[in-house]
DNA sequence: ATGTCTCCTAAGAGGAGA
């Protein structure tokens, strides 16, 4: 089972980039974030003509994410139920028996921001959320724009970013809280080349450059875990014309 | 180095958010 997710910047703007992308890698699960577009004009049909079904929960504007599909999916939950907020930011469902949840976290601004006193808060919420459904869902993917780069290592100047936003002590503690819930970065289950990242600045040529940072993960349950046979970063569209900032970021398991 | 992109309001640029 192929599960990806991509923070797409605008499902009306990346359409073309997005089916392009479903037709050359067939994942089996796309999760979406940064739709940018309410729920009644998401481009459905675009993904049904090849052979997609979508859930989505989206906004005017902001936010909004989404679960694109080659098989049907169970039990769909749109937010965290506990955590009443009008930012469409998770949505869940099962697939074949594995629990996904596509999550675009909070960007923070900056450390001194009401935003990052949000993301802080809203983490907190992500967390108790996460680890009831782990007992619910022992097979349990969470894959989405984190907002977080997890270790200097992900980050393409530390120095430079050190205590700012995606890179402070608070947020950081925050990511190793959801691993300590028996989740498992996928990405780091493997060798990796140096430098390897999923966002980068649209300004200063940062792609070609690649200053970029890692802040988009698939964790994984350590149940599924044992099931994961790779998992990449697709650098390949943010070279395209008019591209997202962010990459795909692909997990295969058994 | 306020640099780039997207979307909104509202009628032309400018602000918000990332």
């Amino acid at each position: 089972m192929k599960i990806a997710t991509w923070n797409v910047n605008s499902i009306r703007v990346r359409l073309p980039h997005v089916l392009a992308w479903l037709e050359k890698e067939v994942p089996d699960v796309l999760c979406l974030q940064e739709l940018k577009c309410e729920s009644a004009v998401f481009p459905r049909d675009d993904f049904r003509e090849l052979g997609y079904q979508v859930q989505v929960a989206g906004q005017k504007t902001y936010n909004g994410v989404a679960l694109v599909s080659r098989c049907d999916a169970e039990d769909v939950v749109v937010g965290m139920p506990l955590f009443d907020d009008v930012q469409q930011r998770v949505l869940a469902a099962t697939f074949q028996g594995v629990r996904v949840i596509s999550v675009y976290c909070p960007n923070g601004e900056s450390l001194t921001s009401d935003k990052y006193t949000y993301k802080l808060r809203w983490f907190d919420a992500l967390h108790d959320y996460l680890k009831s459904a782990l007992s619910e869902y022992p097979r349990l993917v969470v894959a989405g724009d984190y907002n977080i780069a997890p270790e200097d290592r992900d980050v393409h100047d530390p120095v430079e970013w050190a205590g700012e936003v995606l890179c402070s002590l608070p947020e950081r503690d925050r990511f190793k809280a959801l691993l300590n819930l028996g989740l498992v970065d996928g990405f780091r289950q493997f060798p990796q080349e140096e430098r390897a990242y999923s966002w980068w600045h649209y300004r200063v040529n940062a792609f070609k450059r690649n200053l970029g940072l890692r802040i988009d993960h698939v964790l994984a349950s350590t149940a599924l875990t044992l099931d994961l046979r790779q998992c990449t970063i697709d650098r390949a569209p943010r070279g395209w014309e008019r591209p997202s900032d962010h990459a795909p970021v692909v997990a295969e398991f058994l």
